[in-house]
This record gives structure tokens, C-alpha cells and sequence, in this order.
DNA sequence: TATTTTCGTGCAAACGATTGCATTAACGAT
DNA sequence: ATCGTTAATGCAATCGTTTGCACGAAAATA
């Protein structure tokens, strides 16, 4: 049998109420007694039933998270488990732990945040992924419940509090790069065009090419569900071009292996007969052959610094409009460009 | 104001205690009232409160998850996230759901599972490392509270259940699997020598090299924590010897990149002067420059099976004594140990 | 028709906490 | 000696469910 408050109470005579009293540290108890009811949960093993508590309390200590449905296979990116450590980091700091649903289909999963919205199971919700149109964002904001995004919503992104990288500028920053190591033919290859992510990407790539006075070439732009083909389409597609661009970024480090991988296959070799870079700096990137010049974004941070807003919302009464964080990226060479800068 | 079990009791003229039948699906609750009552429940929109139901119940169809500290970045290999795929699958066809705290240092874990076993916010545990001498592990079984690791526990794993791959037996088939391709010195390079995980994987690698009538050369073993070095010290390690090895077993994917990555910048070729094999047969090891021949352990099924387990014990009133289940492995041959075997 | 079963439902007591309000004792102040 | 005040604690209601037991009506049996 568990041990519960009355057993303390008894213990060290007082009444459940003090017990209860000691645990929340409330000054309205004598120190004497604090430390007598202290050592009576001590020495009872006593821990509190945190159901009774959130019963009570209206309150759980847990942050809900929303993945992508486990069918897809993104999951198995290691950004997930990254932007989970900066979750769970922020979290544990904060006394809070962390609560996840999965299902197979998107259904499944809008099912198990209404569920845990409404079962009350958590406090907050964090959402990891951004795509049009998405029920859950619109559920969340319909139920004023605490949430924030990782990564840019769609809709109405102006009153819902998201935190994300710049993606657009890191766009036109790689590609600049790009050109300023000589390239005139970049192509872009991305993931799966509903994600915001890959639209930000390319928008910067196009914008950044429009202001360095190149071409915008629209078949120099290919998307491929990643995980299925692992970009090795998108590469043969490109190379078969009539001219065959020099450079291309890649929307993803993942990606950018089987792109690599590809063009290895092709005897292409990077950088020299193609400079490739991408995002996200993912610990492979260090480790692939040649090593992955890559924009560090930071993945840790955007887990820590969305944990931390949600908190903050949690704790104020009114939340009135979205709060927009941005965590800085920045760009990490090594030798998938070639050398230094011309 | 949430709606409760009393507002649909009213609205469809009940008891509360009828609502909560319908909701079990009570037999004893005849068609007409439940077509009624369930009709209540959808046009109030209601939820079950979890907590209110956990506490009446003594149940929270919850499961916990024990992560390694996240302060080791263990926690970046995508074998997390997908042994976690495999639990939550399986718990979410079981309607459980997960649940995480994490911890900074070794102490915050533990006590983060002791607060979530005493506090009954989980019905049952999965522990997902498995380390010499672990607090968790030892706590666990002296609560007599459901658990099953994954990985091979080291204390007394007789009597705990866990699910694991034949990691002996898959060290000494890699192994074998070199010599057949014609290889005499095979090196191995493996992560740290607490986890089981690489005892094992070591021991097969011995025991089939004697099997095979090859020399056990201790400074052919070489353990790295993978992460800070990335195996780069042991390769150079290995290739500074007066014999250096021409084929290297290494026990994990992540590891093996960095193993091939150093390689590569040492202008040795794989497979040509350096035959390569790992375990786990990630994602990456399909794009890695050359692909990575490994050994595919089926992460997930060891996830699933395990949360089986898991469900089974927490379902049985007596678990008497620790179950093993052992998923079956088998060699994925891609090009990092060269053609066709001999 | 009287008596026993069966069926469907309601009553009320848990489950283990929290918290507003009441109570008591102690202590100065008048 | 009496009367506020304050400090420390206890009482009892509450949070939203579940579930053992009781109860009445209908159906089955004698």
C-alpha cells in the first residue's frame, strides 16, 4: 500500500492539512513542526500521489509533446532528439516533465492532443513541427490552451507564440556564400514543400540569387521526400541537366548525406566538381566524407528557448499575442565548399 | 470551466455512476442509455479528467521512459529515437501513453523515476541503457514495480525481464564475416566499456577469432567515448602500429563514421585498405560515403517487444521471474567491407 | 398469482491530495 | 482582568472519477 499524507500526519501528529502545508513550504507553519513532519516523511518513504495533486491542484507539472506521426519517418531525424534534450532541459529546471502521445496517422495524433488538452494530463503543449494547415495549431488556439511552436505556423502566426530559426536569411546567406566562392549554377534541393521550413529555405536561396544578379533557373530547384529516395533522384535529376549546376544547397544534413552519397555513386567528387552545404549542423555533418559545411541553428536552443515561453505563458493569466523568438544560426565550414573563400 | 461527468449525468437525465459505466463500456448498462449518454457526452464535449480517473482507478495507463542523463549526448544517437518509436507504437496501440523526466547528472534521473514510481504517475517503466551497477535498475526491483529494460542488465538479469539483441553472437558473425573476406588482423573499436552493450559485442569478436585460429592482439581492442573524439584517436591509434589491422569492427554506426571520416583524412580507403563493419544499420549507414556494411538489429522491435513485455507484466498480478526476449539481427552488406565474400 | 431471478440504475464512499475558514493559544495593550 | 491581535494548526469541503452495494421493476419460474 502507498504511503500517503494522513499516514504522515499520524506519524507526526498533525493534522493531513499541515503535512500538506509542509510540502508547499507555506510560512504559516512553525519551523518546529516543519522539520517534525519532515522527518516523519523521511522516514516513511513518502511521496506525494501527484494524480491527487493535479486533481486538487488543477495543475500537473507536465508539458505535452506533439510529434509527427510516427509513421512518417522523420522522426528518426536527430533533430527530434536534439529539440527534445533543449525541451526536457528547460523543463526539468522548471519542475516540470514531459508528457507524449503518438499515433500513426495525423488523425491519431490530433486525437491524443485533444485527449491530453482536455484530460487535463498537461499544462502546456509544445508543438515540433510546423505544416499547412494543421488541425492541431487551430485546436490549440480555438481552446486558448498554452502552446508554442518550434518552427514557423502558418496561419496566423501573428497570435500564436512560436520560436524559429531565420530560415529565409540563412538561405540567402549559404547562397551568397555559394557565389562568393565563384559559383554562378546553385541549385536548391529541399524536402517536402509543405514544410515551412523548406519554403523560407528556397524563398532566401531565390532572393539571394536575384540580388547577387543570377538567374533564377526554376529546374535547378527540386524537392524529394527525403527519406524514400534520399535526394538521390533530386541529384540525377539535376545532373542531367544541359548544364549542371556547381553548387547546390540542401535543406537539410540528412538530406545532404544521401545527396553526397549519390554523387559518389555518380564519381562526382566534392567539393571539387560540386560544392555542397546545408543546415541544421547535425553531429554527422562533422563525420561525413568530406566533412558538411553547415549552418549551425542551434537545435538545442530552439527546444530550451520554446520550453521557456511556454512557462512563461503558463505563469501569466493573460497571454495577449504570439511572442516570436528568433535564435541566431550561423554558419560552420568545412570542406564540403572547398577551400576559403575566393 | 472543464465539463464533468456530473454535466453529462444531468444532461442525459443519469446517475454520474451510469456515465462512468458507459464510459467502461459496462455491460450492465443497457443499449438505449448508452446511445443517450453517449450523445450527452459529444454534444458537452467531454473528457474524462485523467487524474480524477487515475486516483479512483490506481492506474494512469502511462508508461515511463528512463533516458541516460542528458548531459551525455548518448542521447543524439538516432538509436533513441527509434527504440522510442518502437515503445510508443506499441503503447499507443495498448491506449498508453509516455511519459519522461530527465535529469542533468545520474542522481536527478534516479530520483526523477523514484518520484514518478512512488508518485504513481506511471504504471510501468522501460529503462533504456543499461550500465554497471545502475541505481535505477537496483531500485526498481526492490519497489517490485514493472519494468523491462532494453539492453542487457548487469546485476542479477536473471530476474529482470529485459529484451535485447545477441550481441555476442552478432560480434562474433561480423568477426567471422571478416575473415572469410580474407582479413588476419581485425581490429575493434568500441564505445565505452560500462555498457554491456560493448562487452558484448568485444567478447564475440574474441571468442570468433579464436574460433578462427587468429591471434587475440589486445592493441587491436581499443574502447573511445565516441562523442568527444569521434574513434579519431583510436584509428590513429591503430594505424600507428607496427602492424596496423586491415579490417576494423566497430560497434556502432555514429562511431564508424567518425572512424571512416578519419580514414578519409588520412588518405586510407575504405574498402580498399580498410574494411569497415558496425552494428545497428541506422539510416545513415545508408549514406554514408562508401555505405556502411552493418549489422541490422531491428531498434524498434526492440522498443516494441519490450513495451510488450512491459504490458504483459504490468497486466499479470505475479511476474515471477525475468523474461528474455532476444530480437533477431542479421547482416546488411553494403560496401564498407568490400565485394562479395571470397 | 406468488416467488425468485435477472436487469438496469442510483447512492455514497472511496482515491489522496489542497485550501478557505474556523479555532485555539499566547501575548501585549489597555 | 479584559480585549484585540497574531501565529499556528485543524476541520471539512472539494477536485472528478470509480465501484461495491442496495434497490425497484420486469421477467422468469413454480
Amino acid at each position: 500500500m502507498q504511503v500517503t499524507i494522513k499516514d504522515v500526519a499520524r506519524e507526526a501528529n498533525v493534522a493531513p492539512s499541515t503535512v500538506s502545508r509542509v510540502i508547499a513550504n507555506s510560512p504559516r507553519i512553525s519551523q518546529k513542526t516543519k522539520e517534525r513532519v519532515r522527518q516523519a516523511m523521511e522516514e516513511l518513504g513518502y511521496y506525494p500521489n501527484v494524480h491527487a495533486r493535479s486533481l486538487a491542484n488543477r495543475t500537473t507539472q507536465a508539458i505535452g509533446l506533439v510529434m509527427p506521426s510516427a509513421a512518417t519517418k522523420t522522426l528518426q531525424n536527430p533533430f527530434f532528439s536534439e529539440v527534445i534534450r533543449g525541451i526536457s532541459t528547460k523543463a526539468h529546471q522548471n519542475g516540470y516533465s514531459l508528457y507524449m502521445t503518438t499515433g500513426v496517422s495525423e488523425e491519431e495524433v490530433y486525437e491524443g492532443v485533444v485527449s491530453m488538452v482536455q484530460g487535463r494530463r498537461v499544462d502546456g503543449v509544445v508543438v515540433l513541427y510546423s505544416r499547412t494547415d494543421d488541425k492541431v495549431v487551430q485546436f490549440l488556439q480555438d481552446s486558448k490552451f498554452p502552446f508554442v511552436v518550434v518552427g514557423k505556423p502558418f496561419s496566423d502566426s501573428s497570435h500564436v507564440t512560436y520560436v524559429d530559426t531565420d530560415n529565409y536569411l540563412a538561405g540567402r546567406e549559404v547562397t551568397k556564400y555559394l557565389h562568393q566562392l565563384g559559383h554562378e549554377c546553385i541549385a536548391f534541393v529541399g524536402g517536402s514543400q509543405d514544410l515551412a521550413v523548406t519554403q523560407e529555405r528556397v524563398g532566401g536561396y531565390k532572393t539571394a540569387l536575384m540580388e547577387e544578379g543570377l538567374p533564377i533557373n526554376e529546374s535547378y530547384i527540386v524537392s524529394a521526400p527525403f527519406m524514400t529516395t534520399g535526394g538521390a533522384d533530386a541529384v540525377k535529376r539535376l545532373m542531367s541537366l544541359e548544364h549542371p549546376p556547381t553548387a547546390v544547397v540542401v535543406s537539410d544534413d540528412m538530406m545532404a548525406l544521401g545527396v553526397m552519397s549519390t554523387l559518389n555513386e555518380m564519381e562526382i567528387s566534392v567539393p571539387d566538381q560540386m560544392a555542397v552545404v546545408s543546415f541544421n549542423n547535425l553531429f554527422i555533418a562533422e563525420f561525413s566524407s568530406p566533412p558538411l559545411t553547415s549552418v549551425e541553428i542551434n537545435i538545442f536552443g530552439l527546444g530550451f528557448e520554446a520550453t521557456n515561453c511556454l512557462i512563461e505563458q503558463m505563469n501569466e493569466e493573460a497571454t495577449p499575442y504570439g511572442k516570436r523568438v528568433i535564435v541566431p544560426h550561423y554558419l560552420v565550414v568545412r570542406q564540403s565548399c572547398g577551400g576559403t573563400a575566393k
